[in-house]
DNA sequence: GCAAAGAACGAACGATCGTGCTATTTTTCG
DNA sequence: CGAAAAATAGCACGATCGTTCGTTCTTTGC
């Protein structure tokens, strides 16, 4: 039922608690996460939650990890289910807008990019190895589009994943500033004209 | 040759803290700025840097405001010296990418925006003010370009200038994560085939 | 050059930060 | 059920947070 062995209720509280550190986290990003503020957040001791990840970084790391994992699963994986090609690429954008709807008051991702890009260390590292992975996946249904017929043969794949990709910030930016749904029409407009311009 | 008659010293050090201020802020947003850190960074007590703003909340605003300041005079003031119309927002996009390329380490509107979409309060406004004011900016000229005959006539203004916004958002984003010379490169190719596809 | 005004300092406040340490409670396993 | 083990609580630490207050130093205007 729960998994093999080992420590059947510890995972069960760390993944209670990085629920909670993930909500904080959307408002306040990984750098406002604290943990006395998370512990009374879950109803525990600072010290118990402390005691789940060993220091602060950690947690931040594991925070970012979760998201990314949901991220996954909330976007790509659904979407995965539809051919691969243009309408695969479709389902990615239309999921993952649906993502953005969900995270107009803040998403860890993009957040936690804008607050390690200019420093380093662990959490920088792995902001990057996140991004990088997203990318190449954007970067590898386009190429499946390409290969489909869909768009173009000399399609640049990196280059309309760069622009896939900066279309998603415009509607995260302009819905956390503006509203979704003025920014959800905007996005919805931007796309079609980019599809018709990459066709074959 | 200074200000006027008023107060001859006291601007002259508040410029000189926001300075530094805005350098701090650059790294680590509005959020992390904590006046003993600026306050050693400029070489003056806690509360002589206190002092000038009254609490922390109206320093990070005039923080915030000095920068969308320096951002005008660096990216639009510039760029009003081209011709009306499409040279015009080409200037300004060249214009806004070098303030980007300055800005690799982090900006401060940008941080700010992330940092008080979800949240209300003074800074939030002040935010939104400013967003919605360049964004304004943005229309105005892209307006002037189609009424110029430099884009179609039926050009939809905002929708333009928020794709522009966009390509903007990727490129601050890809430079931060991956480095702006291919960021750069990404941006051009992409501006270029906006204006083609809405050329007149 | 002196007095009034203004700017900066230094110390202290209560609060919160991340992080140890030691008990105490809870869970697991024979 | 009882013993070993794991999880949580409680307390304290040094540091830093924003802010206040009274004093000292510097600048201003006559």
């Amino acid at each position: 039922m729960t998994t093999a062995t080992p420590p059947p209720k510890r995972l069960a509280t760390r993944e209670l608690i990085l629920e909670h550190a993930y909500e904080l986290a959307r408002v306040g990003g990984l750098e406002g996460l604290s943990i006395g503020t998370l512990a009374a957040d879950v109803g525990m001791s600072k010290s118990g939650v402390f005691a789940h990840f060993g220091s602060r970084e950690d947690l931040q790391l594991a925070v970012l990890d979760a998201a990314a994992r949901r991220f996954m699963e909330r976007v790509l994986v659904p979407a995965l289910s539809a051919p691969r090609g243009l309408p695969r690429l479709r389902a990615i954008v239309a999921q993952w807008s649906e993502w953005g709807r969900e995270h107009q008051s803040g998403c860890v991702l993009l957040t936690a990019a804008g607050e390690y890009d200019g420093r380093e260390g662990p959490l920088h590292d792995a902001v990057v190895a996140q991004q990088a992975g997203w990318r190449g996946e954007l970067e590898k249904s386009v190429g499946q589009a390409a290969a489909e017929g869909h768009l173009r043969a000399d399609t640049d794949a990196p280059q309309l994943a760069f622009e896939i990709y900066a279309l998603m910030l415009g509607l995260h930016h302009d819905a956390g500033l503006f509203g979704f749904a003025q920014a959800s029409q905007r996005l919805s407009a931007a796309f079609e004209r980019l599809w018709r311009s990459w066709q074959a």
